[in-house]
DNA sequence: AAATACATCCGAAGCGTTTCGGAAATATCA
DNA sequence: TGATATTTCCGAAACGCTTCGGATGTATTT
């Protein structure tokens, strides 16, 4: 069992209150005692037990991360590298990351509710914003600091603080890319209507055409759930239906990879007779068996605004909402010909 | 402010006593009188306080996992596949994980003692062994729970619990199948020494040599440090001293992409003059340029095996060591020729 | 010399929970 | 009817820490 404060202080012979002051730096401790607490608190691995202190209404140290449920998507590397680059962000402020998953019969929002529920958290960073998003209802309610990685769908307000990629210039600038290089009939995958940021991939999507004069058709829209698979199924449905089409954006890019397996076996040699784009930059798209070209959101990075921002929430509590847009980087690469 | 005890003790007119153990499921109280409570603790919203229950030395339902400094390899998935895993895995069976990473200035055998030393977890994951490893040393002097995801060299002993896979019957099987696709000369890039598996995975290399009577020569092993370019200037440097190899098995997927690269500057085909080969099987893996030829670590279902096991060591405390090896599977594609 | 300041220390209360050891009221037994 | 169980409840202590409000003794001031 661990060392506390009383067993330094029945070694020291000074009060646990001493020893607690001597060790958290008060400045009414003699130097020379304070020395001589320290050097045993060393020598017996003193840490201070983190739940007396909470219980003290002290900070937690600590921020928390619900990811949504796996059967949602597997190959998803969205929260990986989010929960990944959170963690190391946070570290680097000395926070740590409290990460959950809601269980089988639970939702995400009785998560939120147990975590920040029994205080054990300082804020929390939600991603994937919903349409009409309960979750920040609740936190707001609560009163419980926190940071979103998204912001509301376009017609509903903001009013939270937020880090969000500007993915309607995302993908506007990728659709553009492929309208330069000649495409006419553009389709589209997009996310499921429920997440916020669908609208404005389409949004982009739709602003691409309009500059280049060319008519918005709903036809050459379908939708997937942000895996490889449906990526394919959506693709495969695009080209059987409307095989005017020469080229595809996907709303992020496993979609994007799917949908380049379907544009091969539909006998097209992608990046000569037909062009397909992605959204996200994953790992794998440089490397996919025709390099992908895709929008980089800088996923590290954004992880590192977002706790960031968080602690200055947390700490200096402002009145007025921090909103940020971080424009997005178009990677070009050999699926839309280089 | 979130209710607390005293409060629905106060609004029901029971005492503390009773709520509690109301809440708590005792059978010492009147089914009329705890229907009324949890009536009350849902009106008030009331959560249990963590710190509050921890201080009575409950169990914490929280198990922490340490990542590796970021500097090490930006690219890698390991930790983030990883940390995903272990927390659906571990929402399944009603646990929350606490991630940390180093600071700037610490180690990770710092953070180890610092997460442990202040009881925040009932466990802990370790994983990527080193030599000598004195994680798993503090966690022993301390009697903390523990499980690892993989195992001591093969030159010490593993005392403790583990699971991992048998990387060095993957990478000779790996191995095996680029001999009997007839490479003679068959250059492999290792990890550095430090990691515990290294010399598992170099020992698979030489059995599956031994299995064909093929002389091992140290000058065809290369050393990376996991990361796409750590690969690419390994596999740069064999070919240029090593002309007559005909194939490269690389010890993670990441350098056997970057290998890849190298290779196909040196002006060959892979899968047709040239062959390649990974281990990881990451999700980059299937949609590489050649899609590569690779062994497969089940990463999520040894999630899922890491908890279960870590929970029946947290429960049942068994004195004889939960060891268990898992095969792995070789998955042929095209960068061996198909 | 008395009054005041300062340096150094500590007792006790409190954070929200669990749990031990009863206590009071009611029911059951002889 | 008195003794004994049973049911239902609660007071108080404890977990390890922080912090408020002194207390004690020494140094400085007038």
């Amino acid at each position: 069992m661990p060392a506390t404060l009383k067993d330094i202080a029945k070694k020291s012979g000074f009060s646990v209150t001493t020893v607690s002051r001597a060790l958290s730096g008060y400045d009414d401790v003699n130097p020379g005692t304070r020395e001589h607490i320290v050097t045993i608190a060393d020598e017996l691995g003193y840490q201070p037990n983190h739940s007396a202190r909470q219980l003290q209404g002290q900070k937690t140290h600590t921020i928390g991360l619900v990811i949504a449920p796996p059967a949602h998507n597997p190959d998803d590397d969205f929260y990986s590298l989010l929960l990944k680059g959170l963690t190391y962000a946070a570290a680097h402020s000395g926070y740590d990351i409290l990460a959950s998953a809601p269980a089988a019969d639970a939702t995400e929002l009785d998560v939120y509710q147990r975590i920040v529920g029994s205080k054990r958290v300082d804020g929390m960073v939600v991603a994937r914003t919903n349409r009409d998003d309960r979750r920040i209802a609740y936190l707001q309610s609560v009163d419980c600091p926190f940071i979103v990685h998204g912001r509301a769908a376009p017609d509903a307000t903001s009013n939270f603080h937020y880090i969000d990629v500007d993915s309607q210039q995302g993908i506007m600038a990728v659709t553009q890319h492929l309208l330069e290089r000649g495409h006419t009939h553009v389709g589209i995958i997009l996310p499921a209507e429920q997440f916020a940021f669908s609208q404005y991939r389409q949004a982009g999507y739709m602003a691409a055409l309009a500059a280049y004069n060319i008519m918005f058709r709903p036809e050459y829209c379908a939708y997937g759930t942000l895996t490889l698979d449906s990526g394919y199924t959506a693709a495969c449905q695009l080209l059987s239906q409307q095989p005017q089409l020469t080229a595809i954006v996907g709303c992020n890019d496993w979609m994007a990879l799917g949908a380049m397996k379907a544009v091969n076996e539909a006998g097209y040699t992608i990046g000569k007779d037909f062009a397909v784009a992605g959204y996200d930059d994953i790992p794998a798209a440089a490397h996919a068996s025709t390099s992908l070209t895709t929008v980089r959101q800088p996923i590290y990075a954004i992880g590192e605004m977002l706790i960031a921002r968080l602690l200055t929430i947390i700490n200096d509590d402002p009145t007025t909402f921090h909103q940020t847009l971080i424009e997005p980087e178009l990677v070009i690469r050999d699926s839309s010909g280089g």
